[in-house]
DNA sequence: CGCAAAATTGCAACCGGTTGCAAAAAAATT
DNA sequence: AATTTTTTTGCAACCGGTTGCAATTTTGCG
């Protein structure tokens, strides 16, 4: 930097300051500055600026569900779009590990800017431990509740239970069950209540209620297993893909023939539900919407931390494939 | 800091000791400096300890398929051996840009303080542009070649052409497809000249030669469908196992049965491979020790940049499951 | 106990930027 | 043309650590 300024022939802070938006540097000393930084190839150092800013422009994803290919989605679109913003993204792979403590620690040590973290198998208090902490967090995928003290964007998991219960009436079944993901998950516990409760009021029949120990194809193997004690459940709403495809082919291994037999709602619409193999009806999950929706929040309140807590729900939706019966017309 | 220095009565440089390790502090400098610390909540500031050693403890991910289940596990290992050495994970989304330079700038503006790059659809020169801007690099699932002065970890990709042509002589077949992925991937080249290769020498037919645009389902659907061409084709040895599970489905929707007939061999082992609908045989890639070791890898590069460059080659092996005839006992 | 060697400690400079403030220069106003 | 207002610029302090060096303290040994 300082060669530059010489080279320039200006002081440090006007290179500075050509490099800084909305700095006031005059037009001529830009231009002087400029040139003097192609010829020496140089490029502020991020570091430098985050010492001296306090702001590092980095954004961590915490995330502890890295086997599930919904979120390949979410890597994706986290990378690029914070890319495109101007930031950087660092994971933190929480795998097991559940204690706030630690990880607001070591995030703190990294001077993240703000933490999106992605996932609803953790209680309300993680997310708002980085809150206390000082950390603008995101509780993506997170539980809505009316009087949150942080920012939560995902979806109304009770409301798509409901939507599941009537998604079985529509089609005539009577007699249905859910296999859940894991029962510690807010959005398994809010899903269920929506769909428990709108089965009652429609007269649908939950026969069995089950949860996989995980979001993984061989819990919902297993899972179906306990499902299937019943015999006469009609249909399954399963409480994510994959779980969901592990249970189908549990069923088929039982002799049952989808959808005659017995019919499937997944959950998540991921890219295999729509391969021939399974051709999973099933509740999507804009996913898309939720990580932009998320990044865009997350790197506002960077700008401004006092924002006060929203809540953002996106819409989701059934898509039609082929592992339930078509919808009765009556 | 400073607050620490005076609550435990010492200087600045005392307490910077006793938060680096191989520092020269006694044991009761250490304990007063640690018990103020406690006290008042201090933990050293990561930016600031980069600015001053020139060392960031950040490395880089660029990876250009984020769509492609395999490389769950590779986000997985990735993230977390890193943070099990003390190392933070950064990802860089190159999806479809492919300009060495952009990123080099990127990535040397991020100082990172090494760079894996994770794709075989690159050219060699992209990783190598790294190398000459001063970053380590590795170029993981990169092409070996002799001369090479860039870190190569992966497979050895003509080897496993080789294996696959084996493979389908052991099962008795004698008239085969070629279903390769990306073209341009030397991955692909080379694993179609081991394959072709070996086919010729031991009498096997290589009847169509195709390749799928991209590692997607898709694709795979879709070039299946020009295999399909030649009606007379036994098996296909496919580049990727979610191009495989596309070419599959498209055989079935033709009619056909797997493996009676049309068998079909993948590449990769992801989860899917092992799932009722598909029982997918195909060629197991440990990605779990290739990601290790280039972690390792590249973690020593930071100790000793000028390490020389080192080729490591991890052996693949055929998972057998369902699609492919069981070998022929002659 | 005295002295040399080894270990510990503090000083001060440095890493590479940013920024408040006052001085200087340029632009606008009368 | 003189004066006021606005814009640009440089100075110097600061962000929060590390580290070479010299001074000081401890330790080891005869």
């Amino acid at each position: 930097m300082k060669e530059v300024a010489e080279l320039a022939g200006v002081s440090r802070s006007a290179v500075s300051r050509t490099f800084t938006d909305g700095a006031s540097v005059s037009a001529r000393t830009r231009e002087k500055v400029e040139k003097a930084a192609k010829a020496l190839g140089y490029k502020p150092s991020l570091i430098a600026r985050s010492l001296a800013t306090n702001r590092t422009k980095l954004i961590g994803l915490v995330a502890n569900n890295f086997q599930n290919p919904a979120f390949l989605d979410v890597f994706d679109l986290f990378t690029s779009e914070l890319q495109k913003r101007g930031f950087r993204p660092l994971l933190v792979n929480l795998s097991g590990d559940t204690s706030p403590k630690k990880f607001v620690e070591l995030l703190k040590q990294y001077s993240v800017d703000g933490v999106i973290v992605a996932t609803s198998t953790l209680p309300t208090s993680f997310a708002n431990a980085f809150q206390t902490a000082g950390i603008p967090v995101i509780h993506t995928f997170g539980k809505y509740q009316a009087n949150a003290n942080v920012h939560v964007v995902g979806i109304d998991n009770e409301f798509c239970g409901s939507m599941a219960a009537r998604t079985f009436c529509e089609r005539g079944y009577k007699k249905v069950a859910l296999l859940g993901g894991p029962e510690t998950a807010t959005s398994t516990q809010d899903r269920a209540a929506g769909f428990v409760g709108t089965s009652g009021q429609l007269g649908l029949e939950v026969a069995k209620t089950c949860f996989a120990e995980n979001y993984t194809y061989q819990s919902g193997r297993v899972a179906m297993g306990e499902v299937m004690e019943d015999r006469s459940v009609e249909a399954v709403f399963c409480g994510d893909d994959l779980i969901c495809m592990g249970a189908m082919d549990a069923a088929r291994a039982a002799g049952k023939n989808i959808p005659e037999d017995i019919g499937f709602l997944g959950f998540n619409d991921i890219a295999m539900a729509g391969w021939d193999a399974y051709a999973l009806t099933t509740i999507r999950q804009p996913i898309r919407d939720i990580i932009m929706s998320s990044v865009e929040l997350v790197v506002g309140m960077v700008e401004n931390p006092a924002r006060s807590p929203e809540i953002r729900l996106f819409p989701c939706s059934v898509v039609e494939r082929g592992s339930l019966r078509p919808v009765s017309r009556s």
